[in-house]
DNA sequence: GCTAAATTCAACCAAACGGTTGACGATTCA
DNA sequence: TGAATCGTCAACCGTTTGGTTGAATTTAGC
């Protein structure tokens, strides 16, 4: 199992780059095998291929072969520790202290004001 | 100015490093000076240096020198695109079956159950 | 004015990245 | 069977990354 740090950076990583996050967007738009997703890109075949491996590594999407051909699928879940991480920054204050407030009230360490 | 796009990789690859997402999340709880930020990490001063200049130059994180130190503050701001960018991913699925449904109606080519 | 402290700068290194080309394996189809 | 297609693999190349160490710079304090 992939320590959870690795993940973020596996993440983040996939995204950091405009070919990826654009075979990403298309994806949205419905599975494609991986042809379909170069034929955008001015460069070989290969290099798409190795982005659609970096965004494998990243769980961000899985194939399927059916005959010579690889259907790729987008997978929105990976994403989201990625966006939980990010929406934290936003709402760290609310969320956090929230949380921790309820655990050491479950602990009996708060003390009565 | 920053292309647009450029920014969106800054943004991200400055996130994939645990390092580097590390300081971001000292920095919610307060402006830090660099040494600060520095003393939880076993790397050398100058590593860590380097990692606040990759936030810098995306934007996240701004210096204001005071005396011999610097004092990091977190740009939350910075941080929007990149957030927007991965919000609308979740929500592209509905918006589009929405938009697809109401269409197919207009055309009178939705089969009523 | 001298010394110590806080950072950055510069040079270096190994590993990863993003791309290329060419060979290879699997599958379809005439 | 043989030729064409889909995609990956392998080797290579130049650049970037993440780290090191040591010197340079700027400010503080005695």
């Amino acid at each position: 199992m992939i320590p959870p740090e690795t993940q973020l950076d596996l993440t983040f990583a996939a995204l950091a780059d405009p070919t990826r996050r654009a075979i990403v967007a298309r994806l949205l738009e419905g599975d494609a095998p991986v042809s379909d997703l170069a034929k955008p890109f001015a460069m070989s075949l290969a290099a798409v291929s190795k982005h659609i491996a970096h965004l494998q590594r990243a769980g961000l999407l899985t194939q399927k072969r059916t005959g010579r051909v690889r259907i790729c699928r987008l997978e929105l879940d990976a994403l989201r520790p990625a966006s939980v991480w990010m929406a934290a920054l936003g709402h760290i204050d609310e969320v956090d202290l929230d949380q921790l407030e309820a655990r050491l009230g479950d602990l009996g360490l708060l003390e009565p004001e």
